[in-house]
DNA sequence: AGGCGGAGTTTAGAAAATCTCAAGTCAGGC
DNA sequence: GCCTGACTTGAGATTTTCTAAACTCCGCCT
């Protein structure tokens, strides 16, 4: 069928005459009587009576053109949610462990500043590709160092030991984690090894017993909260749960891990205002978070 | 807005792959992958995701799909509704008269004979132009001579005075006319003159006094009934009140009018079955018609 | 490893649809 | 009777859209 065909059929049926449907089509009139002659032939029933000044509906036009009208206005409807869509929803994809225990709690604030834009939170393990996915901004961690698209430090990646409270009190120094359960986090290239020697441990350090180890880094910390040993923490993740003491950072003793989180965004396009927005409102809350969390763990 | 790129993209969504839905559509799938990325760039928002393996929708994409597939579906609708009218509705044009007298009393025959055709009359005065209009056919009262169409004889006109009964007691030969009220037609071209010669009386009859003149056959008809007079009548107009009595054919002089009942078509296309079943049942109803009345009227 | 095949994309050229402009028709109004 | 407004028609130009063939990417099979 030819759409262009039954849309012009549909201007005209709506704006009465020829001339102000080829104006609101904007094209020539001569272009729209052919649109109807086409439309007309190939339906093999005429649309319009031709009374020498205009046009008016057939009895069975009327009822065709109510119909046509109806279903691009169900088009127009999807086509302006989608613009709606394009410029105030904000698709945003993060890993689960940071949605849930940075993002999320965060999220009622950004709607407080910015209720125009609408957040969806896109929580995949996976990397989605910005350039072919309706994502507009990403959160990973990593070096920085992906190719095609563009990334900007949001915070760089330390790490120290953390632990239930009760936990806390057999650790005077670092060597006694010889004598806790460690807690691995296998699914990160951040290691313990980096952290015992910025401690100044001995380079084979001895840990007895070996505690659990898990592929999700939020599982290691609810682990550590849970009192089952002491896992290595993340910053941002852990945030919360020292904010309010369900945790602690014994010794103080943080070492960078190389990595950092990023805020990625596709190199194609500017990035909107919305995405400016989310990111400026991001690193103040990053900037917050660490403010109170520097208080209260080194 | 593109609607063949909306139409591609719902396709592709509802068929879940770019192959299968360019078969639906009829073209290369490379036809179909360039009208995907010609909408997703003009609007801004991508709509299906590239997963290495084929297409997928984004959480957007299923939304704004919906929509589509609904307004599609729509248009669907219009266009079935358009080629089924085109197949098995019937529109005929008939003047509101014959309408009234003739065709309307006898239409549940035809729909008893011919269920699947659904009947429009479209009572008007104005002659429509076939050719450009919905209409199939025209029943038309003239001379047959009408260019560009093609027009069939349905019976030759024939006038007759009638009147009511009572009055048809004060009626015993023509000549008696001149002492009754005479009922004229100016809508039409057949006037008293011919009858009066027919009937073997003088040139210009003396019709006193003039009785009541309408510009529509059936006014003239229903003031005979209502014995305001004495009018001439047509067969077809007159048949079912002299086959009920309310009117009487004095004399049993009738005159070829000259004119007749033509059933008219568009010269450009042949007739469809449904014409032609309509034809075939319209003369069948004439000669009924006629038959019964002949018997009671001459 | 390496080759194969399915799925989608890209490119360039060809084909088709559509547009514009100009001329033509037709009816009603001054 | 001529003019004007509204639509139609026709021819050529333009734009869009299509096809075909090469190309990329990924998973799968040996």
């Amino acid at each position: 069928m030819h759409l262009n065909g039954l849309r012009a059929v549909e201007s005209v049926a709506r704006c009465g005459s020829l001339v102000k449907a080829a104006e609101e089509l904007g094209v020539s009139a001569s272009a729209v009587s052919q649109q109807l002659g086409r439309t007309e032939a190939q339906l093999g029933r005429a649309i319009f009576q031709r009374t020498g000044a205009g046009l008016s509906l057939t009895a069975f036009g009327a009822e065709f053109c109510a119909r046509l009208t109806s279903g691009f206005q169900e088009l127009g409807r999807a086509v302006a949610l989608a613009e709606e869509a394009a410029t105030n929803v904000l698709v945003v994809s993060v890993a689960p462990a940071f949605a849930s225990r940075f993002l999320v709690p965060r999220l009622n604030r950004f709607n407080q500043r910015h209720p125009e834009i609408k957040l969806r939170i896109d929580a995949s393990t996976g990397l989605v590709d910005l350039d072919h996915s309706d994502v507009d901004l990403a959160i990973r961690m990593g070096d920085g160092t992906w190719p095609g698209v563009r990334a900007e430090l949001l915070l760089a990646q330390e790490v120290f030991p953390v632990c239930a409270p009760a936990l806390a009190a057999k650790l005077s120094e670092p060597a006694d984690l010889a004598h806790l359960p460690v807690i691995a986090d296998e699914s990160t290239m951040i290691s313990w090894e980096r952290w015992f020697e910025a401690a100044g441990l001995a380079k084979p350090f001895p840990v007895q017993p070996a505690g659990p180890s898990f592929t999700d880094p939020i599982l290691g910390i609810d682990a550590a909260v849970a009192g089952q040993g002491v896992a290595l923490a993340w910053q941002l993740l852990s945030a919360d749960a020292l904010a309010d003491g369900r945790l602690v950072a014994p010794f103080g003793i943080t070492v960078a891990s190389g990595l950092g989180y990023y805020v990625v965004s596709s190199k194609l396009e500017r990035p909107g205002r919305k995405v400016r927005d989310f990111s400026a409102w991001l690193r103040e809350e990053v900037a917050k978070t660490m403010a109170r969390f520097g208080t209260r763990a080194k």
